[in-house]
DNA sequence: CGTCGAAAGTGGTATATGCCACTAATTCAG
DNA sequence: CTGAATTAGTGGCATATACCACTTTCGACG
């Protein structure tokens, strides 16, 4: 019995999503590793990149993370200097975030090889395959699916 | 300008992937959560089930997850009693792992709860789009991507 | 104004995952 | 049969992520 005959591995959206992020995240990371940054380092200094000097609830709420988990992610890059923080003048609340110019010579040397990655990647999968990919992820992140349906 | 101006959010594969995971995750969660079980757990007990007394490295190869990460993942599981581990008498070096039965009347809780998540899932997402989601994710993760293809 | 509830983060704790160095058990070459 | 190479797991360390209880600030209201 080949185990493909196995039911269930392919039946949960959940699973075979989680276990298509450890493949991807592994190749992404492998390619990143030059670099020092895990692909979710990287993301995360370009997401702040991109921002005006986000506040963290605005990157947790970008990344659909959970703002503690963003404050834990973003402790190794302020201790390596690649992120600096900073609150926000008109409600001191606010934390906000940015690159130092140490950070921002890092995410330039890690896109180099995210490049690399993501040009492989869809060379792998498709380019077309890649961008409905993306599409569909994108699409059904957006939904909303309220807590329990019929949990009676 | 909207949050939609932002360019990359949805460009990298890897985050688009880790995003839609995240948000995924949370809503098996919240669905499994009276169970006591994370999805994770709640996917894990069920490989061991439909497994043969599985050896570690089966399951790990079978969820595409480091075999060390499998071993702490473990853990909880067996703490709370509901997995238990042995020798393969034939090579002592694999270590089997089997429910308890208490395991696996846990499993079955969790298993209802988890139909209701799956099935509202679908409802919300659309059967053939779940579907098809589940295809590709399935495809791409058997895909090779050879490490650097172009590292220089 | 003072009070009170909402909003933004922090810290602690727990699971999820991966890498590396190391140990134990097997296998295989000679 | 013995020593080298391989295979399966373990443990330690580090990041990824989440929930919860708290603290600090704000903003709204009487």
């Amino acid at each position: 019995m080949s185990k493909e005959a196995l039911p269930g591995l392919t039946l949960c959206n959940n699973a075979v999503l989680r276990r298509a992020t450890r493949k991807i995240g592994q190749y992404y990371d492998d390619v990143l590793a030059p670099s020092g940054l895990k692909a979710t380092q990287q993301g995360l200094l370009y997401q702040i990149h991109i921002g005006n000097e986000p506040a963290m609830g605005t990157i947790a709420a970008s990344l659909i993370m959970d703002l503690s988990a963003l404050g834990h992610t973003l402790k190794p890059l302020i201790r390596d200097g690649y992120v600096e923080t900073f609150a926000d003048p008109a409600d001191r609340r606010v934390k906000r975030v940015r690159l130092t110019p140490r950070g921002l010579a890092k995410l330039d040397e890690v896109m180099k090889l995210w490049q690399i990655a993501q040009r492989h990647f869809e060379e792998v999968v498709g380019k077309e395959q890649a961008e409905r990919l993306r599409a569909v992820l994108d699409d059904i992140t957006a939904l909303d699916f309220d807590l329990p349906p019929a949990t009676q």
